[in-house]
DNA sequence: CGGGTTTGACCAGCGC
DNA sequence: GCGCTGGTCAAACCCG
């Protein structure tokens, strides 16, 4: 978990646009796309991002080696920002439905106390963003109660742990910053929120929406939340990578843990709500990223 | 006074 | 087995 945001020589040919999914076990049983994870399901999550600010890529770096359990991928220049790879983490072979998740959120916080259960904690579905961002604490729309920070092993910043103050939501997210690159706050979250955003009601679809966040809610059945950004984005494209398959090749070196099912599942999902042919060249990206910022590229 | 933050301690998992 | 590290707890503290 340290080389987390230490990688260098992996950050450079890395992808800038990048989305942390982390699932601990889940397996070929993830009946969800990964964005279900997060948000509450459907409704009752509010897009909080704009997507014309910030975007998230299911994409993550083929030569990825997880190598510690979390490993992000910075920007490859420091005008990108934001958001994301793949990594696996607290790797359970026992799979773990998702319907179970709140149950084992409780049984997991139980077992810190009563030592030692027979079972190994498990984790929820996790899921990271890269944002560039000045405030280590973005805004998504929910309401989040610190409970712990630590210093990290091979970083100077440190990590905070926020959980969600909605009852019985047992979401959880920790922030910290990237040492390499200050200016970059990594949030994971964990879990799944059980209550709409207390804070942005979900607004139509009318308006403001743009295409490409009507096009992540298709392709996912559910919104999900990023943090709103206080420092304006930068997306970076990399077509290079892009050429390649976004989900299949990318992720299954992430192997054991079922993302790569679920992001298949959300590929072709997606090609099934959106209408419109995404197979292309730029995968996922080419919906969700303006078009404008893959010409960049 | 209620809710959030800080911070030291504790625990579990993992690698050596 | 031991030490290291990440994750969590919970008491003390702060603030509106």
């Amino acid at each position: 978990m340290e080389d987390v945001l230490g990688n260098s020589s992996f950050l450079a040919n890395s992808f800038p646009l990048q989305m942390i999914y982390d699932t601990s076990s889940e397996g070929d049983k993830f009946p969800l796309g990964f964005t279900e994870l997060l948000g509450t399901q459907d409704f009752t999550s509010p897009p909080l991002f704009d997507i014309g600010q910030q975007v998230p890529s299911l994409v993550t770096d083929p030569p990825m080696k997880i190598e510690s359990p979390e490993t992000f991928h910075l920007p490859a220049t420091p005008n990108s920002s934001s958001i994301s790879s793949a990594s696996s983490e607290a790797v359970n072979d026992e799979p773990v439905k998702v319907d179970d998740h709140e149950e084992d959120q409780q049984t997991t916080k139980k077992q810190l106390k009563p030592k030692k259960t027979n079972q190994k904690r498990q984790r929820e579905p996790r899921f990271a963003f890269m944002t560039k961002s000045e405030v280590d604490h973005l805004e998504d729309g929910y309401r989040w109660r610190k409970y712990g920070q630590k210093a990290l092993k091979n970083s100077p910043f440190p990590r905070s742990y926020y959980r969600c103050t909605g009852t019985s939501c047992n979401v959880k997210k920790r922030v910290e910053r990237s040492f390499t690159d200050p200016s970059i706050v990594v949030t994971t979250y964990e879990g799944q929120h059980t209550h709409p955003s207390p804070l942005m009601p979900r607004p139509s679809l009318s308006g403001s929406r743009l295409n490409s966040d009507i096009a992540i809610e298709a392709a996912t059945g559910a919104a999900f939340s990023i943090p709103m950004q206080k420092a304006q984005p930068h997306y970076y494209y990399h077509h290079q990578q892009q050429q390649q398959h976004p989900f299949g090749s990318t992720l299954y070196p992430l192997g054991h843990n079922g993302f790569s099912t679920s992001a298949g599942f959300l590929h072709e999902r997606r090609l099934c709500t959106s209408g419109q042919s995404l197979l292309k060249d730029h995968g996922l990206l080419q919906d969700i990223v303006p078009s404008h910022m893959l010409k960049e590229e």
